[in-house]
DNA sequence: TCCATACAGAACCATTTCGGTTCTATTTTA
DNA sequence: TAAAATAGAACCGAAATGGTTCTGTATGGA
């Protein structure tokens, strides 16, 4: 159902919090788990993937935790998803890097439409920050004009 | 990694194919089979999901088989997808219709937002016909205008 | 010093979903 | 009436997902 995984929505959910808290707000594991109402081995498991992926820094020990690594204007979904769920590629042959195949490549007379579709999602999805996240789009029934898919 | 679905991949060449050979084509699955190098068990339950979907108008009997039940200018990818694999619904709490609750919705403050970028999505998609589809966007690096997420 | 706090990393498991097959009707026509 | 062809549903193994648990390491304060 081109579905996201509800991980990927959790990362979203816990990265909005500390959009709203501001660049320089520190949040350990357990903060982050009451405030969003997750369990704490899953915030955990999730806040590690953002860390990893460079954009929470982190800080060991007694009064440690997470805050961001970068401005709330200066994250987008894309990279939000791609840090915990993997790359965005709606079919496997649109991966970037390894095997790529999927297997019905020499009849398929679409592959090159579906990467420019692809493309297209993710060029959404990377036209989106924080910032924008946390504040409805007010009053809008679509994108503002600079997120349309390019 | 927001994936499409192999069979609603699947949905989409056997689409296609219909398309290239324009309105009025009868194939029957096994003449589908051969030619898309799918096995026949599949490329049979997947026209029966778009034979469902209206997408398709079905003959039974010796001499039976599918036809598009519309111009391929006339079916687009978000309602080949839809018939294959369900609505599209980047996150459970935007399907349309049954018990549509996340389980954090009343933590998420992002709701609104994500319904947007879903309705973004589905109607990219619903802008892309198969008549589209089976001729590559010329040089493109993005797609055409009109086709553009509103 | 030493212990509690808090992240890092990985293994682990249950459940669901997915991909694919098989079986039994029902319709149609030669 | 037999063969062709779709309709529908059940079925199964494999993979992904959601979630937990365990071990290790760094930090800072009592
Ligand atoms: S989906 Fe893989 S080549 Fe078309
Ligand atoms: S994802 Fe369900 S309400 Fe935010």
């Amino acid at each position: 159902m081109i579905r996201l995984t509800k991980q990927a929505d959790y990362g979203i959910l816990l990265m909005t919090q500390f959009a709203r808290a501001g660049m320089g707000a520190v949040f350990s594991a357990s903060d982050l788990a009451s405030r969003s109402g997750l369990s704490l081995p899953m915030v955990n498991k999730t806040l590690k993937l953002l860390s990893r992926a460079g954009l929470l820094s982190s800080q060991r020990g007694v009064n440690g935790g997470y805050q961001m690594s970068r401005d709330a204007g200066a994250i987008t979904l894309e990279e939000v998803i791609a840090a915990v769920d993997g790359p965005i590629a709606l079919t496997e042959c649109h991966e970037h890097g390894a095997g790529n195949d999927c297997g019905i490549s020499s009849h398929c007379p679409t592959r090159l439409n579906w990467g420019i579709i692809n493309d297209a999602l993710r060029d959404s999805l990377a036209g989106i920050t924080l910032l924008q996240m946390i504040r409805p789009f007010l009053g809008a029934k679509s994108l503002p004009a600079r997120e349309r898919v390019a």
